[in-house]
DNA sequence: GTCTATAATAGGATAGAC
DNA sequence: GTCTATCCTATTATAGAC
């Protein structure tokens, strides 16, 4: 029995790579398997459900990773601004600074949302009810946080689609810049 | 000779239907055959490139309807902020209230990037810079203008991949509703 | 747990009849 | 201009050896 050659983590970690950059109909078996070094028995072993179960791997590994790097450190200490500074950061590292896709909004076209819906809608909401809780925090109204969350979210997702149709950073990077005023500045 | 079963232009429609929903990767010559009622040879003889002609005549198709619908009227007759609401009226219909996707904005994941990556450039650029040139016109400076029209093209872009992602119209229909403040009011 | 081999299907594309 | 038939390749998925 040869032993694996990479933790299960760091294989979801390269298939998540690859969904995010190729959507759930661009990834073939022979790029996943080509990406994390396995053949296609070796995925199966892993996965059993297949192209599918790869996936929804990849979904969790977002979801984990979200919950450690966004969620926790707007949950942490410090003020309202410092905690967003944080996460901003970790955005920015997520995302390449623009010059990576979403995962989700990859998967919101095609098969990938047909398959994956419920999780879509779970995701995406459970980043906005974390950014408009932190809204709140800073002494907003709910109504007007919530409000606040979801065009952060949008501004997030149309940025990445933006900088990756004009292959430019310039979007992402602005958007980025932009999120403290939007979310926290009381005079809007 | 059997005469055409519907004109080139109508085909193409469904064609564009197709790729906006699916993606470039997701869409099979089956699907494309179905939605345009067109055997696969037909679908060759009009697109003697195959797939990749199909795209780019949805590509073109979308310009064309863009600048009809979209460029003509703001840059058209009356108050920039009429202009504007005929734009977003128009933009309503395009996305049906936030139900359908962006043919941009699907063609940025996977195949469709490595394809149309200059195309997307300039349709994006296209869009932003007539959403540019109206904000000058009412009276804003132009790097402003710039930065608030980038911003409004990354809003639409957004607020589709949420609409989609939660299955919910409200994104999309608060993006619309939010444009006219982010473009031509002042106090910004 | 990984490999080689292979099945079974779907994909994109073409040829030639009418 | 459309059809049926076909080709070739890639795709997803499985079986079985080690």
């Amino acid at each position: 029995m040869p032993a694996p050659l990479m933790s299960r983590d760091e294989v979801v970690e390269r298939l998540f790579a690859v969904f995010r950059q190729r959507g759930y109909d661009g990834a073939s078996l022979s790029e996943l398997s080509q990406a994390t070094g396995l053949g296609r028995s070796s995925l199966y072993h892993y996965f059993p459900g297949g192209k599918e179960d790869m996936a929804r791997a990849a979904l969790d590994y977002l979801d984990s990773w979200v919950e450690g790097h966004l969620l926790a450190p707007l949950r942490g200490a410090g003020t309202p601004a410092e905690r967003l500074a944080r996460m901003t950061a970790e955005l920015d590292r997520l995302y390449d600074h623009g010059r990576s896709a979403c995962l989700l909004g990859a998967l919101v076209h095609g098969e990938g949302r047909h398959l994956f819906q419920e999780r879509l809608r779970s995701s995406f909401g459970a980043l906005v009810a974390a950014l408009a809780a932190l809204v709140v925090e800073s002494g907003v109204a709910p109504t007007e946080a919530q409000r606040r969350a979801e065009e952060a979210m949008v501004r997030i997702q149309g940025s990445l689609v933006l900088s990756g149709g004009l292959d430019d950073d310039g979007p992402f990077r602005r958007m980025l810049a932009g999120l403290e005023t939007l979310l926290l500045d009381a005079g809007r």
